[in-house]
DNA sequence: AACATCTTTCATTTTCTATTGAACCAAATA
DNA sequence: TATTTGGTTCAATAGAAAATGAAAGATGTT
């Protein structure tokens, strides 16, 4: 039975279509806005139009990126949970296909992205309070002030943010 | 009457206490999160515990930043709406102070730096639908089916946005 | 075992962003 | 008017982040 080899394979490096390319755009730019390297959202892009699974090869060849760039941005994007492994048969190459799904994914890209800046947010906004207490005149009545109104921050925070994650991921967070 | 003149005025650069160090720390972690320069947050952070207005030079020489840097960085948060310039009597110098609440704060930070990558986004979609009706067999199912989700998903950020924004700046914006 | 294929790792290079500081402008003082 | 002071601009530099590609690992195949 044929196997998928190299010669057979190479044959069909296909060039990206008007819709892989406008796909993979949308996502370059949604990626500058959460400030993520492009070569992440060109992956998860092609990713997310292909009709099938895709290896790693065909990163390298249709978005013509490195292999060290192909392997590091799928593992990220594995991390993540933005991208699961498929298996094909006949093909010892790893397959990958998008998670389609907002649900999840919102929530962790925040954990990971924002909430790792807060985890000693606390101790600090306590260090603060008891050193504004150290200080005197109108330095510190309004140093007092200012830590209070930081800790209410980040309470308020840490409330709306659930409620955030499960508006974006609740019901509708994978069209339909 | 003694006016503030360079002599009067470099006795009294004074270095930053430690609450003024923990507070600028901590809007320099938070400006990590958002992807914002560091000297943007220190020029912030100092001012926010700031008992009263500062002039360009204070950030210059309390946190040891150059001219260039300091005035671009307030530049950018008088746009923002994060900060507004003060007169200070017999002191030719701009002074600047914190405008701490988070109310419009929010609103225009997503809109400058979120909404700005999704402008042309609208028409980006209808190119992906158009596309998509050109391709066959599977390419053309999966990309229409997309094509939909993508939509879906823009849709469902521009209803959620506006809630976010209203939470978070609501009542409560500025902690009381 | 020797070979071929697929994948990861990581030191180097490239690219992009932030900061500097000298030159310049504007306004106030001498 | 000359000078000092406060402020901006922007080309050059430093610094950080991303991408590369050669080398090494891993896993199959002959």
């Amino acid at each position: 039975m044929k196997r998928n080899t190299v010669e057979t394979r190479t044959a069909g490096v296909a060039p990206l279509n008007p819709v892989e390319v406008e796909v993979i755009h949308l996502f370059v730019q949604f990626s500058r806005a959460l400030n993520q390297p492009p070569s992440i959202a060109e992956i998860y892009g092609l990713l997310f139009v292909s009709p099938r699974p895709l290896p790693q090869d065909d990163f390298c060849d249709r978005i013509n990126m490195s292999k060290g760039t192909a392997s590091q941005g799928l593992r990220y994007l594995m991390d993540l949970g933005a991208v699961r492994t498929v298996y094909v048969a006949g093909d010892r190459r790893v397959h990958y296909e998008a998670v389609a799904e907002l649900r999840n994914l919102a929530g962790r890209f925040v954990r990971q992205q924002i909430l790792t800046n807060f985890e000693d947010s606390g101790t600090r906004l306590e260090r603060i309070a008891t050193e504004a207490q150290k200080l005197s005149g109108d330095e510190r009545k309004i140093a007092v002030a200012r830590g209070k109104m930081l800790k209410s921050w980040e309470a308020n925070v840490r409330r709306v943010l659930p409620i955030i994650l499960t508006i974006l991921g609740g019901r509708n967070g994978a069209a339909r």
